[in-house]
RNA sequence: GCGGAUAUGGCGUAAUUGGUAGCCGCGCUAGACUUAGGAUCUAGUUCCUCACGGAGUGGGAGUUCGAGUCUCCCUAUCCGCACCA
């Protein structure tokens, strides 16, 4: 029989489906081992070629662990609420789900022609009711909660309510979006409003005004992980700064357990130093600088802020990471935004004043980003004073401080700080130099060219601590600030809150209804709140979210919340449904949980690490707080995935005419390349039959051919149609079947490597399919086993490639393994082995990586059970040890000979053995070496 | 600007972890079988040289008997962050 991939591959698809061979089940018997990918947005556009690599990958681990004999957990399932889909619904006025479901089907009848080993009877999509029931229980809980940071854990809010009660805000360490003073009596006497708006400022997920991203074309806002460079990321359309009240999530409450955890888990330097930096911790202090007296202010107006234990007079808190440099502090600047510039404003300065923040506020973040490097600014006509010097300063308003980070002032240092420089310099402020590479070696700022910003050297000019390293100045003035009473030691973090309203239709809506303008939740026991049907996807004409159309929509008549949450929410906590999913008692039950515990292996793109990856772990930590998880990190050990990026092909047409020059002729004429359909191309060799078929205009065309070939050009681009570069799975498992296609995509190199995508090689693989075939098959392709005991050399071959690919598979390293597999098959192609002692272990070898055919070797065989539940073959290391090495000889480092050498010599005997060889000596010629170096079994060096 | 990664034949890559650089595959060359080849099989294929031989892992230094691998300094490319005080 002929190897017909085609119909091996359906009819074992059809046997693992109809058998459910891959269902999964709590076996507390067995270790348990949980692969996981990062579940799909089903587009509309199907599955390329990009989509399966990590899934393959992922499943080749999968089988290899069932196969070594863990109880492996590898679902799949879908992250369908999103932007695309409603995006479509609105221009097509089909109902989202109706598109997704379609979508899904074709991923799913993709997926499946690929052969993965998933556990479909666990599949769900993030938009079922049953599943987002429980994305809206875990923000009630997050609703609910509050963080304290005495005990780096979440507590229940009533625990705070019972604090503020009994004694205020008094001695509280908790995580809030700004610092209150409560005293109990004021506490106890609010009403209850005014109690819900207190609480608020602690609530894991809060309800607040805020700037944000808001993004006029999708009419929504978007989280900073869905913004680059000022554009979004779904549509790439502008981006603008705008105050709203918006859901948010204190995710920076976990900053230092989300950077803390990096520690812990086994990720690549790579993604853990994104997160790093995407958390950038930045150890400093916070100081007072009070407001200089102005008699034109009024004084009991002005709250500042802040922490610090200065109540007697107005003052701005700064967060500075230099506390070294404060004698170099020459003027302060605050945000656009700050809520105080208009109260410290001098009259004379107000109009000026005034123009610049309505400038500023209204520039979009694009134009800020995009003109970063040009100066702007204004005076207040305000001063401050330094609490070291007593110096007073000019207070100035500029957007190069930003509002959400710190406190939205700062203290400038122009003369070690660049962008306080380049402000002094604008501006003409004095510029102080207090740090010098040597306490001598003092310069006159005016004369430089930058500033000096560097971390390391002697403070100067600097009052007590003048003489000091930079780095005990910067301990002394955090400590003399302390003793004073207007700063303390902190640290701040880049990581910000996460705004989590969506003012679109196609996500989960929040179990929230208003009472008297607060919002509460809804009681558990409604839940899930579904989605409501609408007349139309648009937001109202009232800028209200769409949601606001539905018809008879409240709660016992009470408005509900009209956002929706954003993608991430569904995607936070899917891992852990994955392990209990048809629980409708709670998100996951502590049973399965604690078999389950987290994923061991987790698959996917590295796009996700400031995003989805972020957010995850955020959510896990909490669910961690509150005994749902087991674990404090969801994913132990995690693989990126590289890109893969489109190969284009291209013909070059000769301007003016419909005549098409071959790439290595065409510097003779003045040409256009144009993208062709890499599908009509072969080896980068064109099929000219076909091109003048694929489209109306070239069907006259003629053609300049080297060696009678038309070559075509070729660039690596992103993989899109109008490239024509889009390689589909499904044409490919069509030409070459699903295990090729499998082998070939491991074949391509690391997983972890971006690469473009070439179908030049799948031939090779393909070749190698069949080899392995005709394996098992004599010359009438008829199936022909021998019972015949294997010879030694025979049984080598084996046990050298079974523990190449043990290794292999543990290193994730499919790339060679596959090598391994091509080789071995040679090797024993060559030697007309037959055997099944050698062939059986072979099947289950391969099965991970080419499960069709090894189905089929083995049923043919003669095993009446599945490939699947054969055990991974042990390696004897009898067979593979060696009795003689060959030593490579070496002349001063460099290998001349190769000697075979009996390995059970000892040093001494190696070397006489070595010098008295025929050809060593003639290389010696007559001269005694100065030294030999034996290595055993490595390398015998000869030093002349 | 800050941070991370990568650099090996015409191409994708490999290298027992400091020990014969180029495994495996593509492509290419030659041959066999074929009406034919975008099929199959065999042999060859890092570069220079007819050869002997020499050079060679982005460039330069260093450690070592020995460096693709370790250290330092450059260069290039890719990725992440980017007025984060």
């Amino acid at each position: 029989m002929d190897y017909n991939f085609s119909d091996i591959e359906k009819k074992w698809q059809r046997i693992w489906r109809e058998k459910h061979i891959y269902k999964t089940e709590t076996d507390a018997s067995k270790q348990k081992y949980y692969v996981l990918d990062m579940f799909p947005y089903p587009s509309g556009a199907g599955l390329h070629v990009g989509h399966p690599l990590g899934y393959i990958a992922s499943d080749i681990y999968a089988r290899y662990k069932r196969q070594k004999g863990f109880n492996v957990l590898h679902p799949m399932g879908y992250d369908a609420f999103g932007l695309p889909a409603e995006q479509y619904a609105i221009q097509t006025g089909q109902h989202p789900a109706v598109t997704t479901e379609k979508n899904v089907n074709r991923y799913r009848e993709q997926l499946d022609k690929i052969g993965f080993s998933f556990d479909w009877d666990r599949s769900f999509k993030t938009c079922d009711p049953d599943y987002y029931k429980w994305t809206q229980w875990v923000f009630i809980q997050l609703f609910n909660h509050y963080y304290d940071n005495n005990l780096q854990k979440a507590q229940p809010i009533e625990k705070l309510a019972a604090h503020l009660s009994a004694q205020g805000t008094e001695g509280l360490n908790v995580a809030q979006t700004e610092p209150l003073e409560l005293s109990a009596e004021e506490w106890n006497s609010a009403s209850e409003k005014e109690q819900q708006t207190y609480l608020m400022n602690y609530r894991l997920a809060y309800l607040a005004d805020t700037w944000v991203n808001w993004c006029p074309k999708l009419g929504t806002v978007l989280a900073n992980d869905e913004v680059v460079n000022g554009l979004s990321v779904r549509g790439g359309y502008p981006v603008e700064r705008k105050q709203m009240k918006q859901w948010i999530l204190r995710v920076s409450a976990y900053a230092e357990r989300l950077l803390q955890g990096l520690e812990t888990v086994e990720w690549t330097d790579s993604l853990k130093e994104i997160q790093r930096n995407w958390i950038g911790r930045s150890e400093g202090a916070a100081v007072c600088f009070p407001l200089a007296k102005n008699d034109d202010l009024d004084w009991k107006k002005l709250y500042m802020g802040g922490n610090c234990d200065v109540q007697s007079e107005p003052a701005f808190e700064i967060f500075t990471t230099r506390p070294d440099t404060i004698f170099g502090v020459t003027f302060m600047v605050l945000c656009p935004e700050h809520e105080m510039i208009e109260a410290i404003t001098t009259p004379e300065q107000k109009a000026e004043v005034e123009a610049y923040v309505t400038w500023a506020k209204n520039r979009s973040e694009r134009e800020r980003q995009a003109e970063v490097k040009k100066v702007s600014g204004v005076f207040t006509g305000a001063y401050a004073v330094n609490p070291i010097t007593e110096e007073h300063i000019p207070i100035w308003v500029s957007d190069y401080v930003l509002s959400d980070y710190g406190t939205g002032a700062i203290m400038a240092v122009p003369a070690h700080d660049s962008r306080d420089f380049a402000f002094a310099r604008h501006f003409n402020l004095p510029i102080r130099q207090v740090v010098a590479p040597q306490p001598n070696e003092v310069s006159d700022p005016d004369t430089w060219e930058e500033s000096m910003d560097s971390k390391t050297g002697y403070c100067v000019n600097s009052g007590f601590i003048d003489g000091m390293t930079v780095k005990e100045g910067g301990k002394a003035v955090i400590e003399k600030i302390q003793t004073m009473g207007i700063g303390y030691r902190t640290i701040n973090y880049r990581l910000r809150d996460a705004i989590f309203s969506r003012q679109r239709y196609w996500g989960e809506p929040f179990p929230i209804y208003y009472k008297d303008g607060m919002p509460y939740p809804v009681p558990e026991s409604e839940l899930p709140v579904l989605l409501p049907e609408v007349d139309q996807f648009l937001p109202t004409e009232t800028g209200e979210p769409p949601l606001a159309r539905a018809k008879n929509w409240t709660y016992n008549g009470y408005q509900r919340e009209y956002s929706t949450m954003p993608g991430f929410a569904g995607s936070s906590a899917y891992y852990l449904r994955y392990m209990d999913p048809h629980n409708d008692t709670c998100l996951v039950s502590k049973e399965a949980d604690e078999y389950w515990q987290n994923v061991d292996l987790y698959v996917g793109g590295a796009e996700h690490g400031t995003g989805h990856l972020i957010y995850a772990r955020f959510w896990n930590k909490f669910l961690f707080d509150l005994g749902i998880s087991c674990k404090d990190e969801p994913f132990k050990k995690l693989i990126n995935q590289g890109m893969i990026q489109g190969r284009s092909n291209f013909v070059y047409r000769v301007v003016g005419t419909n005549k098409f020059v071959s790439l290595n002729l065409r510097k003779d004429y003045e040409t256009t390349p144009i993208h062709v359909d890499v599908n009509i191309v072969h080896n980068d060799v064109l099929d000219i039959e076909a091109f003048c078929n694929w489209m109306p205009d070239f069907k006259d065309a003629e053609f300049v051919l080297e060696d009678d070939k038309y070559i075509c050009g070729w660039e690596v681009e992103k993989m899109s149609k109008s490239k024509y570069n889009v390689q589909n799975p499904d044409d490919l498992v069509e030409k070459y079947g699903a295990d090729t296609l499998r082998m070939y995509e491991m074949f391509l190199g690391p997983v972890e490597l971006a690469k473009p995508w070439d179908t030049n090689g799948i031939e090779g693989v393909f070749r190698f399919i069949r080899k392995f075939w005709r394996l098992f098959h004599d010359g009438e392709q008829n199936f022909c086993v021998s019972d015949e005991e294997p010879t030694a050399e025979e049984y080598k071959i084996l046990h050298k490639t079974i523990k190449k690919i043990e290794e292999d598979n543990e290193r994730f390293s499919f790339n060679t393994a596959v090598s391994a597999f091509m080789i071995c098959t040679n090797e024993l192609l060559e030697k007309k082995c037959n055997k099944r002692k050698v062939l059986e272990p072979l099947t289950v070898l391969i099965s991970a990586y080419a499960p069709h055919i090894a189905e089929e070797l083995w049923s043919l065989l003669g095993h009446d059970t599945s490939v699947v539940t054969a055990s991974f073959p042990a390696f004897d290391e009898k067979y593979l040890k060696e009795t003689s090495y060959k030593y490579p000889i070496s002349f001063n480092g460099k290998t001349k000979y190769q000697k075979e050498i009996p390995l059970d010599l000892g040093v001494k005997e190696i070397e006489e053995l070595v010098l008295q060889d025929e050809s060593v000596q003639r290389w010696l010629d007559g001269k005694t070496p100065k030294k030999v170096i034996v290595v055993p079994r490595k390398i015998v060096n000869i030093v002349c």
